[in-house]
DNA sequence: TAATTATACCTAACTTTCTTAGGTATAATT
DNA sequence: AATTATACCTAAGAAAGTTAGGTATAATTA
């Protein structure tokens, strides 16, 4: 996803957090969507991706509809009712795991 | 170290930076200050805490002094000086991080 | 004083997460 | 005509951490 190890673990709620804010996404799209937030820092591998969406339909978190573009088809993602219930502990657990980064590596100062 | 998959990939760079901090601190030291530093939140496993020190020894990044504390020896860990040039790149990818995943997870409106 | 907890180091098997490197196929661009 | 972009997928391997052990001394608690 990106050389560096940090992103290791942040694929699944980076993902739902980006279903909760676009409402329903494809695969190629979620990629490409995070490469555009993150002006290109962020590149989601498929190899990541396709195998972790399918986890969390299997999950019950997510559920797809699968649509046809022209000739090409299209699965698009969505959170269940199950999946927008986690999301909120996705995101608490996110703030928590941002706190304890800061306690860790703000200026000795504070 | 947490529940949470989100700290995978970080626990290298948090050593780094508690040895930045403190100097030098021996195995046992570090996993008690993490834990001070966060409430209890942050609990490093010795399992991922030796092998690490040692790959991060044999790397160059830290230097190592043995000493006797009672009967008891202690392994005292500091960055060498490849290790601070090291830090500070840990330290902006770190930035990076951060930077890009409130990119991600701020809200909407911004 | 015996048992437990804390300190202090360590390793090995396993799991989880992601990378690398493929594969298939259609549409658009060069 | 060849390459790039779109769009899905998988499987082998690497990287990072967990779990569950092991050794040993010092302090506390029952």
């Amino acid at each position: 996803m990106n050389k560096s190890a940090l992103y290791k673990g942040c694929l699944e709620p980076i993902i739902i957090q980006l279903l909760k804010d676009n409402g329903r996404m494809y695969g190629y799209q979620i990629t490409q969507k995070a490469r555009e937030l993150t002006k290109g820092h962020l590149d989601i591998t498929e190899g990541a991706l396709y195998p972790l969406l399918h986890r969390l339909e299997e999950e019950g978190i997510l559920e797809t509809e699968i649509e046809s573009a022209g000739n090409r088809m299209r699965k698009y993602y969505s959170l269940t009712k199950a999946g927008k219930k986690q999301s909120v502990q996705s995101f608490n657990e996110l703030q928590s795991f941002l706190e304890n980064l800061s306690l860790i590596f703000q200026p000795k100062t504070a």
